[in-house]
DNA sequence: TTGCCGCTCAACGTATACACTTATGGCATC
DNA sequence: GATGCCATAAGTGTATACGTTGAGCGGCAA
């Protein structure tokens, strides 16, 4: 029972266990169980998940290069202290790499494409009625990673990926109440506008405007359910 | 002597072992002598460097999240295959994440970071006269770091720092030639003339054209001197 | 009392041994 | 002759032991 993991006491033993101890160590920062700036010593972090320093160093190498640990040398890691202050810095970054993707995206995509991001939009209206957030959730992401593919330009994608996958990871709680779910799908619109009478210049400013809006409703979000 | 590493005959035996294996297999892919493709068996390497496996998978990971590795879970490592296409498409993802940062950079810099750029930028001429291609590499790295700094996000800065050095590892030769040089500094004027006017989009469309110009240089490079 | 030196110990870096998975070659069968 | 299965081997994943370094602390001298 007692093995350190969280979601896999049903037997799922598969798979390496650097990558399981990578997976639950993400998971607890992103959920704030290990708090910023927390130590993380290997040999504990070894018997806490029942496994050598080995595994556990694998995995503390990979955290760091994803950003999310800092190591020193010979000083062990530590949880990346994440401030509100760089939060918003990652939001705006993800942000302007988002403007350049559908910019891009808006000029080069084939025809099969661009049919194929509208009936992602269309498919996003009953979602909106339902008010379920968790399919919103997936739509976003298979609506926003669509335009990534769409730049052609298969790099520039992988980074855009990456980094909103990094900002994930510090996504605590849901980050779309209801009524953004909405204005989410407007802003979409706008941007699919944008998108079909090429302008790709409209098309960047409308994601810019669009990503900051998330972002300044999570912080708005952060700052009323923060810890008094 | 023969310890597998090229510069460090001079007895310098400082520094993690796992830091030089990296740097070392860093500069060999960078330099060609390991092609793309070519597997990575851990033991040899180890066996090469004298060391045991452990730093060298140390390296290896590294190298992975850099991207120079790609690795297959049990199946062992083989240096990134870097196609023609996708060294474009990442001098195209430099060359728009630079654009973004002259922009914001030209909207937030302080005067101190205005000064400090006009002043670097004036420190290049002398050396384009001089014609001291090491020196201008040097120079262009200070001002385009410089311009990431005056971004003020700190994130944005780290992730274009990121992307430009990966890129730098497979610039297996002098990019620059002579002419370059004079041409690269003119188009920084270009650029620096939009920041004085205060007008982020035009030193933005400048900046993409500049990286661009030295991408297509590079390119053509390239193409003269591939082998046969 | 303060500052420096050296000690001690905890933690990381590296080496080595073992376990397990995957790939490959040969053999049997269809 | 082709295909599928099994044995063997090569190589990665993990465990553990040892070396090494940096930090904390106490003692001594100025």
């Amino acid at each position: 029972m007692e093995n350190g993991f969280e979601t896999e006491d049903d037997g799922d033993d598969r798979g390496l266990l650097s990558d399981r101890i990578r997976n639950a160590l993400t998971d607890e920062i992103a959920a704030g169980r290990l708090a910023a700036g927390a130590a993380l010593d290997e040999q504990q972090l070894a018997d806490r998940f029942g496994a050598s320093r080995t595994p556990v160093r694998e995995a503390l190498r990979q955290l760091a290069a994803g950003g999310l640990v800092e190591l020193r040398a010979r000083r062990g890691g530590v949880v990346a202290r994440m401030t509100p202050e760089r939060i918003m810095e990652m939001f705006e970054t993800v942000a302007e790499i988002e403007a350049v993707c559908v910019r891009l995206a808006t000029y080069r995509m084939t025809p099969l494409e661009r049919s194929r991001l509208i009936e992602l939009h269309e498919l996003s209206r009953p979602i909106v009625e339902s008010g379920d957030v968790n399919a919103y959730d997936s739509f976003n992401r298979q609506f926003h990673e669509t335009i990534y593919c769409a730049t052609h330009n298969g790099f520039l994608a992988e980074q855009a990926i990456a980094i909103r996958n990094r900002l994930n990871a510090f996504r605590r709680t849901q980050l779309r109440q209801g009524e953004r779910l909405s204005r989410s799908r407007d802003e979409h619109e706008a941007i699919m506008q944008a998108i079909a009478e090429g302008d790709g210049e409209m098309a960047s400013r409308r994601m810019r405007a669009h990503m900051l809006n998330a972002a300044t409703s999570l912080s708005r979000f952060i700052e009323a359910n923060k810890p008094a």
